[in-house]
DNA sequence: GTCTATACCACGATAGAC
DNA sequence: GTCTATCGTGGTATAGAC
């Protein structure tokens, strides 16, 4: 049987941090922190440079402005999801492994990433990256509503709009994590994803309804 | 059969503005439409004030400044919500007809106010609210999750853990209105209402599994 | 490439007239 | 109560030495 969690040969994608330029990195993790802990407007340039280390004249060096900065870790941060997503979907076969798999993995990234999960997940990105096209029409989130079309297509979803099949199978997972990243739901999460994924499959699989 | 929508003898209490102070709450509803549209933090008080036809000294006058200008904003929109929310509660006695009848509220609410829908769902409440506690354990969601651990007790919903009933039962929707609300899903919603709601309700109810 | 020092501007908030 | 004019702070970004 599927196992809930990452399956796949290579470790998640996620986080590929600290290889070629550390103090780069170190900037970028810095602010990560803090763009979630404060928010990206309660955080100045130089809350960043004294976190990470480093000199303003560092960051202007590297990133052409603070906001420039913060496209280059939500990119990072969005292209490592998307690469894990990938794997999930090449792992498993039917939708509902993927949807097994994908809830035990976000439910894991969230408790073990909580920040880069919040700066995904809960940053209003177009506040301050006013270019950059909604979180939830990237790559990783349109990866997702295949996998819930392709399912839908073979029946083994209800025949609903996917957009309706998407949402209830995975909004109840993406609450929960809003909700422990609010500081409402206490961790541990990864016990409660048999029962999560549970109640969102039995919502969308086809088969003997009323 | 309960109706999908609010059903309660009085119209619903959101946004109940106009009344005694019509210049005050036209800033506050110059200021909603802002910190929806830009975010809090692109929004001036020069912005509001310019937008609501008032002078800076007729803001701060009124309130005190523009956090709590904020605050008086956030708490109207909330009381309202919690009057709408009880009122669906008296109106309804049985899980399932609570929840249908909220999730048809909701998605009416992100259509007919979409402005006020976003402050209350998607603002980053805690960035330039720093000492209000997150909205998700205000008194909306808190009588939410009430009726989810009432439900249960009754025996109409499945043994699982309030949070993850509540989350599987509500975040398909909430998922929903966010995905609206950031472009992704053109209106109507409420068209869809029903089918949300039978997805979410499949997924929490107790009875015949496996 | 990396640092320090500083220019410049926008914003929140106030002062004081009416 | 409501207005206009203004102050001070703090933040982004740059200049220029090393």
């Amino acid at each position: 049987m599927d196992t809930v969690t990452h399956t796949g040969a290579q470790p998640p994608a996620f986080w590929p941090f600290g290889r070629e330029n550390p103090r780069r990195d170190e900037v970028l993790s810095a602010a990560l922190e803090l763009f979630t802990s404060r928010g990206y407007f309660n955080t100045s340039v130089q809350d960043i440079q004294k976190a990470a280390g480093v000199s303003t004249g560092f960051i202007y060096h590297h990133f052409s402005s603070k906001e420039e900065l913060a496209r280059a870790l939500y990119h990072k941060l969005i292209d490592g999801l998307a690469a894990d997503i990938a794997a999930i979907g090449r792992d498993h076969s039917t939708l509902a492994g993927r949807s097994r798999a994908l809830i035990g993995y976000f439910l894991r990234l969230a408790e073990e990433r909580p920040a880069a999960m919040a700066f995904i997940l809960h940053a209003r990105h177009r506040e301050f990256m006013p270019d950059e096209k909604p979180i939830c029409s990237s790559a990783p989130f349109a990866m997702m509503l295949d996998m819930v079309r392709e399912g839908t297509g073979k029946g083994e979803a209800r025949e609903v709009e996917t957009v309706v099949a998407a949402t209830a199978l995975f909004g109840g997972c993406i609450r929960m994590i809003h909700l422990f990243l609010d500081g409402v739901i206490e961790p541990p999460l990864t016990p409660m994803a048999d029962d999560v994924w549970r109640c969102a499959w039995e919502g969308v699989r086809a088969g003997d309804m009323e």
